[in-house]
DNA sequence: CTAGGGTTAG
């Protein structure tokens, strides 16, 4: 370290400008070295209040809360506190560092804010004891609020410093956005926006980037659009903003067409913007895509970054190629708590869930704590094997070695492995005694239970308890409507298909889509529209045949209506995963894996057709329904049937 | 002295 420039200084003699230097470039360890030894010093009493904003600052930056907490004491014997800058800064430290008291109001924790409270309390005091503030002090004050989960604090603290006569500006703007964007609160959004056009704020690309993410997070892209254009050129994060608002809400073409655009524009991609990307094409899975991007991410050398890394492993995973994502996982040095929980769900979802286990067990030996996420995935894997032992292990092992408190989707999965496992009444006690109020999705886990193994009686206890939470709730008013059909029950089915209809409910239209050529082909039931439509009924009806002799027999309970015989068969025929799968074969080279995807999930009958179809095509068929991944191959399926 | 974009689930 030199001090050369600090013994013969420039005239007047200042030890604060080092200590700023060393500040803004980054070299706090340096900025407070040099602070301690004025101290030590004779230096001038001046040099106190020009150093001590950035002797702050680097206290922040190298988290020293008793040396913070000095300064502070400092400031007030120096009267440098009187300075509204210097008193910016403490407060500023007192928002970033949690943990540190003010000396005179340290009350302890109170109640359930805990230490995240105290902190703001003590900035909150700082900042009541100000003699001078500015549009910085309250900017401050109000993103300490806004990034600490005070979001109501934070919109009352703008009014009140519009009533002290301080206007909010650009900074103000870019706290308060990011809060609207949360709550999804498009009306309040749009006040801020109007307040920015007004004052002139909205050309600041910070307003603009906060505008876009609002808009986008309250799925209106066609504003962050207008945003966009009307701001003046250009900044990366600006594109990066549109691309993941694109991404986001499911719009991947215009999200590509904005990244091609970014290309031309000379704007160098950077690791969020693929990790913007590759999620969206996981889920939509568009795996051509999502494999051009990762070639991008090579040649970029983007892939040592984890946030890309664990989007690859997810997004292939996604993609039905759970073997890459596997391949891409092997590659990291050392996987981090996310890449371990996409590679584990991964497995959870596609099959080989005792895979998914030992996974779990090698990350524990390599000292990586698992998260909730990491045993909602394992938990995912265990009801996918049918594993209720180890379920219960894992869910009891959660909190008592962890200490995670398991969530509502946690209890919903455990129920979900009782249920599968066909002991509906341990589900039906473990649902009543929750510690959480079960909703009606975790009802319908046992509900849909109660349906594979054909417990009517239990059923209608179940619907009864789901219609109370949810009257509305579609999904269970068609399973229970199943569970009446396929008992022979019509009148009932009947009844309550008539109740749905006087309650104007819709039943979510069922479709799948396939990836051939790089061309997405959708096929939503009903709809002949497809070009190859002819081809392949005719295609279906070979296929039928030949599984008839191989002892197929059409299963009806999926069918809705109570028709007759011949026609179900034909409604069978038309379930749109069977086209989806049947176009795929017809439309690819012989040998190629057959990769379909549907919104709901996959029916009886389809799953058991699928079967024989692989068998006879000889072709590996990969299922992605909503709820996990079925490997056809050979005649058998990767989920045991049992899904 | 105060500010912006990203990953894992369903």
């Amino acid at each position: 370290m030199s001090l050369a420039a600090a013994a013969s200084p420039p005239f007047p003699p200042s030890w604060a400008y080092p200590i700023r230097v060393a500040a803004s470039q980054g070299q706090f360890h340096h900025a407070i070295s040099l602070f301690l030894q004025m101290r030590a010093s004779v230096a001038p009493r001046s040099s106190v209040p020009a150093s001590l904003p950035a002797a702050l600052k680097s206290c922040e930056a190298l988290g020293l809360r008793a040396l913070g907490a000095s300064l502070h004491a400092l400031a007030i014997r120096s009267c440098a506190f009187a300075d509204c800058f210097t008193a910016n800064a403490l407060l500023n430290l007192y928002i970033k560092l949690p943990g540190l008291h003010h000396p005179s109001g340290t009350h302890g924790p109170s109640g359930k804010g805990g230490a995240e409270s105290v902190t703001l309390e003590g900035a909150r005091k700082v900042f009541d004891e100000m003699l001078n503030r500015d549009v910085v002090s309250w900017n401050t004050l109000i993103l300490g609020c806004a990034e600490n989960g005070r979001h109501q604090d934070a919109l009352c603290m703008v009014k009140e410093m519009w009533r002290e006569g301080f206007k909010p500006d650009s900074f103000t703007m870019s706290s308060v956005l990011p809060i609207l964007a949360e709550h999804a609160d498009i009306t309040k959004g749009m006040v801020v926006h109007g307040f920015a056009i007004k004052n002139g704020l909205d050309a600041d690309v910070f307003v603009g980037s906060s505008l876009i993410d609002m808009y986008a997070n309250c799925t209106r892209m066609d504003y962050s659009v207008k945003v966009f254009d009307s701001l003046p050129d250009r900044d990366a994060i600006l594109w990066n903003s549109m691309l993941a608002g694109c991404a986001q809400n499911g719009l991947v073409n215009a999200a590509l067409r904005i990244f091609r655009q970014m290309l031309h524009a000379g704007v160098r991609p950077v690791p969020v913007t693929f990790s913007s990307l590759i999620p969206a094409c996981g889920n939509l899975a568009l795996l051509c895509l999502g494999k051009q991007l990762h070639a991008y991410v090579i040649r970029g050398r983007f892939n040592d970054n984890m946030f890309i890394t664990s989007s690859l492993i997810d997004m292939y995973s996604k993609c039905g190629n759970i073997s890459i994502a596997r391949h891409i996982f092997d590659g990291i040095q050392s996987p981090d708590i996310v890449s371990w929980t996409a590679m584990i769900m991964g497995y959870a979802l596609h099959g080989p869930a005792t895979e998914a286990l030992v996974l779990f067990e090698r990350m524990e030996m390599g000292n990586v704590k698992p998260n909730h996420l990491t045993f909602l995935a394992v938990l995912t894997a265990c009801s996918h094997a049918g594993l209720v032992n180890k379920g219960w292990e894992y869910f009891n092992g959660m909190s008592d070695q962890y200490g995670i408190v398991p969530s509502l989707e946690h209890c919903a999965a455990l129920a979900d492995i009782l249920g599968r496992a066909g002991e509906l009444d341990e589900a039906y006690n473990f649902i009543s005694n929750m510690k959480i109020k079960p909703t009606a999705s975790v009802w319908s886990t046992l509900l849909r239970a109660c349906r594979v193994h054909k417990n009517t009686i239990l059923a209608e206890e179940v619907a009864k308890k789901i219609f109370e939470l949810e009257p509305r709730s579609m999904g269970s008013h068609v399973i229970l409507s199943n569970v009446y059909s396929a008992s022979g029950r019509w009148n009932e089915a009947a009844h309550l298909r008539k109740s749905m209809r006087n309650k104007g409910m819709k039943k979510e239209p069922a479709c799948s889509w396939i990836e051939v050529k790089n061309k997405l082909h959708v096929f939503v039931t009903h709809d002949k529209s497809h070009p190859w439509y002819n081809r392949i009924v005719d295609a279906l009806n070979v296929y039928s045949e030949q599984m008839r002799h191989l002892g197929y027999v059409p299963n009806m309970e999926d069918v809705f209506q109570d028709i007759e015989e011949e026609q179900k068969r034909d409604v069978l025929c038309g379930h749109n995963e069977k086209l989806a799968i049947v176009f795929g074969i017809i439309s690819t080279p012989p040998g190629t894996t057959i990769r379909v995807m549907k919104n709901l999930r996959i029916c009886v009958d389809c799953h058991t057709a699928t079967k024989f179809i692989s068998k006879i095509a000889a072709r590996e068929i990969v299922v992605r329904d909503v709820n996990r991944f079925h490997h056809f191959k050979d005649g058998n399926c990767s989920c045991g049937d049992f899904w």
